[in-house]
DNA sequence: AACCAGATGAGAACAGCGTTAACTTCAGAT
DNA sequence: ATCTGAAGTTAACGCTGTTCTCATCTGGTT
């Protein structure tokens, strides 16, 4: 249950050994993929022992948590980023959602421990639910603010907020499919997400019209 | 892809061990996960050797392809009978949606393997590409039916295929975290998974209406 | 300046795992 | 009746996550 300093640089032995696991392990994740990761190999690979981890992180599981909260924390920096020169609703609106989209391609191996509830545990590690609501919330307040502007179908914020949610979810699934699988490059389906990551654009907007009336 | 009964009583040979290790393997990942999935357990608790799965399947990956292959059979099949008596081009479109996920709640452990390219490598299991390229060849072909009728916007039938797909995975996606992450109950994020749950048939047809016309 | 407590790291050890190799048993075709 | 290949077994290797015990470093207190 050690969830201490997120971010903050500065330790005694090695510098800062829980940052240096986490980037190591985000590498080795783009690289390789979450099966084959090791916390032995990793520390290995740092130049420590095969038990300092330990120290940062409680367990493997903790260690993708730890991932996983370091990485809602980089998709809400960038959310606010994103909408803190919006002028209309709509643009608020469109611009959250190439956001999302963004981070799940630049920080691909983060935004999949999102969802794998295997590798990470959300119920044990109550500073990743408040980092992931803390997303949510910014959802929530685009979506308000297009209510407001009677941009969207009369739904209750949290389902319209549902539904772009899985759009977008599903548009980044698909995405990362192509850097992932080399295999369907001659298949139908292989066109079919060529068009997606080809258009992106116009496919959220496609996504998107689900809620706007 | 044997599939005769287990009727024998212990001799030296199982009925069907294959099968036997398919159906052990989903239990386990239905009720616990997969990072916790173990080749010698699955073998111990059907009474077999250690090593007697690997007649069966080359590798742990291998299995959770079996799986996954096993999944796309019974999704295609599903597929089929569900569209077998569809009197319009738009009602076979909405029941493919629905067939697509009910898969993905009652299998949702073989659905959830569909997407783990860290557990499934389906460059090196062709059957499992042939049996995924089945189900996407139902979802195209009644795309084409719709598009003869003026259904859907003008787009080519393999835009307007990824774009319903994300859209059903993004949803079937985020129905599985209700059940996955009690953590969530108790914030908005929970809420709107409920509406998503409880309404599911009209955010079905709202998350369609982003291809209609 | 000396000291102490706690944080950080190292090393040894344990059980369990995936996987391979060499061997045994069995069922069915010849 | 025999032979062959499929299916199951046993033993072993190296790696892993994790825990326990012990060593070292650091910052704050006296």
């Amino acid at each position: 249950m050690t969830e201490t300093s997120d971010d903050l640089p500065g330790s005694y032995h090695h510098g800062d050994l829980r940052l240096a696991i986490l980037k190591a392990a985000c590498d080795h994740l783009r690289r390789e993929n979450a099966e084959s990761l090791s916390l032995r190999a990793l520390a290995r690979g740092i130049g420590v022992s095969q038990t300092a981890p330990y120290r940062h992180f409680d367990s493997k599981n903790a260690l993708f948590a730890g991932i996983a909260t370091w990485g809602f924390q980089i998709l809400s920096g960038q959310m606010q980023a994103s909408l803190a020169d919006q002028t209309s609703p709509m643009e608020s609106f469109l611009t959250l959602g190439r956001c999302y989209l963004d981070f799940s391609r630049e920080h691909a191996e983060k935004y999949q421990l999102f969802f794998d509830s295997s590798l990470v545990e959300f119920g044990e590690y109550p500073r990743l639910q408040e980092a992931s609501g803390v997303c949510f919330d910014h959802l929530l307040d685009v979506i308000r603010l297009g209510q407001q502007a009677r941009l969207f179908v009369e739904r209750e914020e949290e389902e319209i907020a549902a539904i772009v949610w899985a759009g977008l979810h599903g548009m980044a699934s698909l995405l990362q499919l192509k850097h992932g699988r080399q295999d369907l490059i001659d298949r139908p389906v292989g066109k079919a997400i060529r068009f997606l990551a080809e258009e992106q654009d116009q496919t959220l907007n496609l996504l998107l019209r689900s809620v706007l009336k």
